[in-house]
DNA sequence: TTGTCATTTTACCATATAACGAAATGATGC
DNA sequence: GCATCATTTCGTTATATGGTAAAATGACAA
């Protein structure tokens, strides 16, 4: 019960666990995707997606050599789908998500083969403030 | 943006702040009432109080001597309310939550001015067993 | 003003947690 | 079987956190 509940709300309580969590809400992802993404070395990402899935948030199902990651969509405790709920419901103009959902189009547009050699230096995005064209044709 | 929801998430995400706010929940409380439920020191319960006002969970109100805290009424940012919201939803059956919900009946059967000068031991309560016992102290 | 007393702040300890690199794992495909 | 490679586990480090005792604060009463 209440170490549950405890798990569960210390499993959101991180920021790289929450960005995870609001990548997830656009579909499922293979960890290469999301460390891309959050730019964490594997390790650390894989540890997270470990305290999610403890905390029944997300569950894990492996396809060829990947592993994907996805939002629980089984009832694994009594307060996951109460907090991903609430999750659902913020940030979602938050900079950092916003950016991040940015940055996953181009992971989605990128052979994962290719993605997971090379990581964010495979995407064709700038990163850094040259030659990016935002949605209104404004190069910022 | 995050960071708040960091903050706020990181607020509920401890079993004691939990047990306050689920305290807070039958009404307003003065620190010395919540220490002798808890059963924490009363610095250890002051940090508590002073992380949940943080969040914007809690507000506090000077009385006389006593320093009395409740729940947050004042938007004070985006996720407050909706945290608190999901609480309320939560643990009504737990077993510490309950617990601490039968002890709170005795501290607010029990004279402020007592309570914070004997802590407990003011409460004449059996706590091993369900039976409650009078004021002066004689088992029922 | 001065003392009292509930509360808060400070200083400190032990434990928990996030991050990493390196080594181990385990499914795929030759 | 054996090599490859995405992912996980292990070992370590730095920082954050929960707890306490003791000192500081600040409102009230005398």
């Amino acid at each position: 019960m209440l170490e549950t509940f405890e798990t569960v709300a210390k499993a959101i309580a991180d920021p790289s666990r929450v960005r995870i969590l609001k990548l997830l809400e656009g579909g499922q992802l293979c960890v290469c995707q999301i460390t891309a993404v959050l730019e964490l070395a594997p390790a650390t990402v894989s540890k997270h997606l470990t305290a999610l899935k403890t905390a029944g948030l997300v569950q894990q199902r492996r396809k060829g050599k990947w592993v994907y990651y996805r939002l629980a969509e089984r009832q694994f405790n009594a307060y996951a789908a109460s907090f991903l709920a609430l999750l659902h419901a913020s940030l979602a103009d938050d900079p950092t998500v916003t950016e991040d959902q940015r940055v996953l189009a181009a992971v989605n547009a990128t052979p994962l083969q290719i993605l997971c050699d090379q990581g964010r230096a495979a995407l064709s995005i700038d990163f850094h403030a040259s030659g990016v064209t935002t949605r209104d044709g404004e190069t910022v």
